[in-house]
Order: structure tokens, then sequence, then C-alpha cells
DNA sequence: CCCCCCCC
């Protein structure tokens, strides 16, 4: 017999409550399930190739089929007659398949391994575009005590994923995505991608400790939280990254405000939670932890709060940071790191608690982070780690050894987008400005300075006076004397040095569509204008005028988004306006068409102006 | 039963 095709895709619509008749489907597992009753009863997991749907029953008329042995792990069967029937608390309830008449299409022998990589259908309906058809009107309700609902059965023996010999059976796993709280005898066999450090709590409800871990297989993922006993239980033996079988935990509604998984439940451990380490070469079917990385400029063009995986080169290393939340009054520490990567883009990545404490940037690893999230401040954006976010530092994956070869060979040196800058004047967005309305408007004549941006070529790039000796102190830029002995001082902090660092004050002449101005660059964004090291322009300028004029005209007529600040200030009895650059970054043509459009909206008339 | 991750 040829092995018949299933019919793919169908369990979604059938679980949606459409007719469909003869659905060809296999079936993956079957097993007798408690009931309250001496009634035998079976209970099915089927696929369709695409869609699994654990929540399928045979009407005990068919019982006589599986005594014979015609319904084993991989059989094909046609359904000729099913209904649904939703079982559960009203409006949490789960519809049920209930098979009452089967054709076998190929024996299990026969089809011998599970057709497709199907997933469960509650996942996969929320994308799928399922035709939402009116349910069964021929569905009646299932008794009680042929639901699932069975949590008072002592025989456990019998029941699918039971527990034996204290040991977890895990011939027959669960998918995470079919756990509900209305049913409570299962095995989950799952990857856990997170685990928190441990975390003490007091309030008015009492005190204790905590950690959670996020658990995945290929139909879900799902939070769970071990509390006080069950913390010290199983911390230890939790490792990210290990696949483990999970069994008798409570399930519970998430709260979607805390969790960022995509579940509607989330579980706890209790007194008779059992978790087995799963050896690796059954592993199989778990998916290995995903890192959807993406590269450092496009953060950029992602909104606040967005989970972010990525992977740069630990370039800086800040202090650690100890301070008292004003609003919980609890003390945090914290540490922030600069990551750069290949889109020549940097931003900052904060750590917290022992990861903070812990962390030596010093040797500039391969930073690798998933699910950071984005914190906006003032049109910069930086990422933060959180619940459920994993740090690897020099990860043994391709892309890092890919950046240290990069890395290593200069390549961090031609940073040009500051992610995480921010545009100053409080404000999220810049305003989009002409050079010449800048002037028009008056901008800067105010107590604050004005910010703008836009997009405007580099004219030319002053190579007189590009560059001071200033304080080698971190932190203090003051410009030094030079004493002619070999000392440098510094009038600020009051001392004398025998080095220096070099800071650049660049001017260069911009131009837009409408105006030209000239503007100054201080040390960050010069080196980020000029490719090169403060200390590499400082030394070209004073020893290698070729190599000097080589980096300033390299950028000549070169196009870019200035972010502006526009300030008057005084020199003497004269009242200059005056602009510094924040910021420069390449166009990005989407975002700057976006404006262009709207501008053009809004001076034609045409269209809404947003 | 936690659910805090500040500030600019």
């Amino acid at each position: 017999m040829p092995i018949a095709s299933l019919t793919t895709g169908v369990i979604a619509r059938i679980m949606h409550g459409e007719d469909v008749p003869q659905p060809v489907l296999q079936i993956l597992g079957i097993k007798r399930i408690n009931t309250n009753t001496d009634q035998e009863r079976f209970r099915l997991l089927m696929s369709d190739g695409k869609y699994y749907n654990s929540y399928a029953m045979l009407a005990s008329q068919l019982n006589e089929m599986q005594h014979k042995g015609l319904l084993n792990e991989n059989t094909i069967v046609r359904l000729d007659k099913y209904m649904t029937s939703m079982v559960g608390k009203e409006g949490s309830g789960k519809r049920v398949l209930i098979v009452t008449e089967v054709t076998v299409l190929n024996s299990g022998d026969e089809v011998k391994t599970k057709i497709g990589e199907p997933v469960t259908y509650e996942n996969a309906a929320k994308q799928d575009t399922v035709p939402k058809a009116a349910p069964v009107t021929a569905s009646a309700p299932v008794k009680k005590e042929q639901s699932y609902n069975n949590n008072n059965n002592n025989n456990n023996n019998n029941t699918m994923n039971s527990t034996m010999n204290g040991t977890l059976n895990a011939s027959l796993t669960h998918p995470i995505a079919s756990l509900s709280p209305y049913q409570n005898k299962w095995v989950i066999k799952a990857r856990v991608t997170s685990k928190t450090a441990i975390r003490t709590w007091s309030n008015a409800r009492g005190e204790g400790k905590l950690f959670s871990m996020d658990l995945m297989d290929e139909s879900g993922e799902i939070r769970a939280t071990a509390f006080k006993e069950q913390c010290d239980k199983f911390y230890d033996l939790i490792e990210v990254g290990n696949v483990y079988f999970f069994s008798k935990c409570q399930l519970k509604p998430a709260n979607k405000q805390y969790s960022q998984l995509k579940n509607d439940y989330e579980m706890t451990f209790t007194g008779e939670t059992m978790v087995q380490l799963c050896d690796e070469d059954d592993n199989g079917g778990i998916p290995e932890i995903k890192f959807d990385l993406i590269p450092i400029s496009q953060v950029s063009n992602m909104e606040n709060k967005e989970a972010v995986d990525t992977i740069g080169i630990c370039k800086e290393v800040g202090e650690l940071q100890t301070f008292t939340s004003r609003t919980t009054n609890k003390e945090f520490k914290k540490r922030e790191l600069t990551l750069v990567d290949m889109s020549n883009a940097a931003v900052t990545l904060t750590l917290w608690g022992d990861e903070a404490v812990n962390f030596d940037g010093h040797v500039q690893p391969v930073i690798l982070v998933k699910g950071s999230r984005i914190n906006e401040f003032n049109g910069g954006k930086s990422l933060s780690m959180g619940g459920g976010s994993i740090l690897k530092i020099n990860p043994d994956i391709p892309e890092a050894h890919k950046l240290r070869g990069w890395f290593d060979n200069g390549g961090g040196d031609n940073i040009s987008t500051m992610v995480s800058a921010r545009t100053g004047g409080g404000s999220f967005s810049t305003d989009w400005v002409t050079l010449k309305d800048a002037r028009i408007r008056n901008l800067g004549s105010g107590d604050k300075p004005d910010y703008f941006q836009c997009k405007a070529v580099v004219h030319i790039v002053k190579q007189e006076n590009a560059f001071y000796k200033a304080c080698p102190q971190t932190d203090c830029n003051k410009k030094v004397v030079d004493e002619g002995n070999g000392q440098y001082r510094c009038e600020r902090c009051n001392a004398a040095f025998p080095n220096f660092k070099y800071r650049l004050l660049i001017n260069m002449s911009i131009g837009d569509w409408t105006s030209n101005r000239w503007v100054t660059c201080f040390s960050e964004v010069g080196e980020q204008l000029l490719k090169h090291s403060a200390q590499e322009v400082g030394d070209a300028l004073e020893n290698d005028p070729a190599t000097a004029e080589k980096m300033f005209s390299d950028i000549n007529f070169s196009s870019y988004i200035f972010k502006l600040r526009c300030k008057n200030e005084m020199y003497g009895d004269m009242t200059r306006n005056k602009l510094t650059v924040q910021s420069m970054s390449p166009i990005n043509y989407r975002e700057y068409n976006k404006h262009l459009i709207k501008e053009l909206k809004e001076m034609t008339g045409i269209g809404p102006a947003n």
C-alpha cells in the first residue's frame, strides 16, 4: 500500500470548529487514560504533518481497534466521523476532538516514522489565518468523567506520561503548548533557555526567596518559578542550555505584564515537582537555544522595550556602579559595556548584579546577548539585561571568531553609528531643520540650546587647530600647558603630568540644499568623522602630514545626518551663533524618505500629514 | 508567594 498523504494543516481548522470531511491524520501516540469510572478510555496524539493535537479521544466503541493493535504509533487513519466539544470551565475550556469512526489507511509498522515536524495547533493558529467557521452543532457535551480533569485519581500507571518508580517516564512527553491548569498529569521535556539569580523578597505578605527559569520545546515556551525549599532544591541542578524532564508543577495564568514569553500560563514548582536531566543523546526534537542575531546598527530602527539578540566586541567597559533606586529603595549594581560590531555601530549594554560585579571587560571579549531590552532615552537606544536575558562571553560560534578577527585587525576603529548617543535637549525626537531655517528662526538665541537635525554634506574639514593636548586624567579633558620640560600642567587638576592625551576640536564646513555652515566636533564625534582615534589624528597632524591630509580629505563630500546643538555664545563683546555636532550617522534612507514624504504632504496638502 | 533593573 502506498503511504497515504496527510491532510496537512487540517487540525487547526477542526479545532477552530470547522467540519472538514474525512481528514487523514497520523497517530503519534495512544494511551489509556484514567477516568473516575471503570470505563476504559483512550487518548490520542494526532498529527496532520503540520500540527498535532493531544486533545483527541477515541470513542469507547472503537476501543476494540486499539485492543487489536490497529491504532499503534505512526498509523495513518482517515476520520470518517468525529466531533469536537468544549471541556473545562466556561470561556477557558479546551476543545477536544472525539473520534467515532475511523479507517486505517496504513499500519504503524508500514509507516514506521513520524511524518513532518508537527507543532501544536494552538501556537500555530495564531499566525495562520484560519477561517472561523460556525461551531459543530452536533457536538455533545463530554461528561466530566470522560474529560481529562481526573486529578483525583490515584492510579498513575495508566496515565499518559506517568511517574514510574520515582523516575520520569519520558516515552511520550507533553508539548509545553498543551499545558494548562486543567490537567496536571504530564511530563514535559524542555530546554532551559535562561535562569535568574536567586532573589529574596520581603513584603506585607511575607518573605522568601525564589528563582525562575524559561523552558522551551518544539511547541513553545513557558516560565517556571521555584520558591523557598524548591529554590534551594533545584537551583544548582538547573543549568542553562540543558534539557530536563519536568513534572508536577502547578500551572497558573501568566501575568503578561511581567513575562514576554509566548504562553498564557506559567508554572510554579511544588513539593511534588520532579526534575530530571535528559541525556544528551535523548535530546532529539528539543530545539537548541536560538539567537536571532541582528547587527548593532539595526537597533537604531527598533522600538523601545523590544528584545534584541546581538553579538559584538566589548570595546569599552565602565566601572561598577552602585546606586539606590528612588522608587524601591533597593540597592542596585550595574556596569555598562560598549559593544561594537561589523555594522560599524556601537551600543551600550547594561549588566546587573553579580554579572556586573564579575565582568572583566579589559580583554575586550566577544559578547553575545539574547533577549536584552531596548531602553530609549533622548533619542539614544541602549540595551539592558533583564529577566530572560542570556549573556555569553567569548561563545565558540563562527560569528564570534569572525568578530574577533575583524576587531583584532582594527575593525572597531571605524565606528560610525552611535546607537546609544543621545540627541540632548530632553526631547525624544529631533526636529528636521535646514541650515538656512536655523538662521531664519534664530535658533540658539534662547537660554537653552536648541537641537535639530539635517542631512548635509561635508565640504571641508580644517586641519588647523584640529586637536589639543589634554589632561591625561579620565573625565578631565582640559587643555594642558606644555611646561617645556617634558611636563604638562593641568590647571583644573592643579597637577603636572609627564604625558597628555590628544583631544579633537574640529571645525568643518557642511552644507545642505539651503545653505552652509561651519560646525564644531569634539573628540567623540571627531573620531567617528575621521575614522581614527584622537591619538592617531594627533600623531598624524604632528608627525605625518601626508597621512593627516588623507584622513582629513577622505571624508570630503560624504553625506550624513547631523544632529546639531545650536547656541549663541559670547566672544568678547561679539555674539556668535555656534553649531556643535552632537552626532553624525550614515543616512538611513528609509527614515529620511519618510521625513521627505511627510514634508511633501504638508507642503502640498495632499494626504494626511503624518 | 516574585514581578525589582535606576539615573540622565
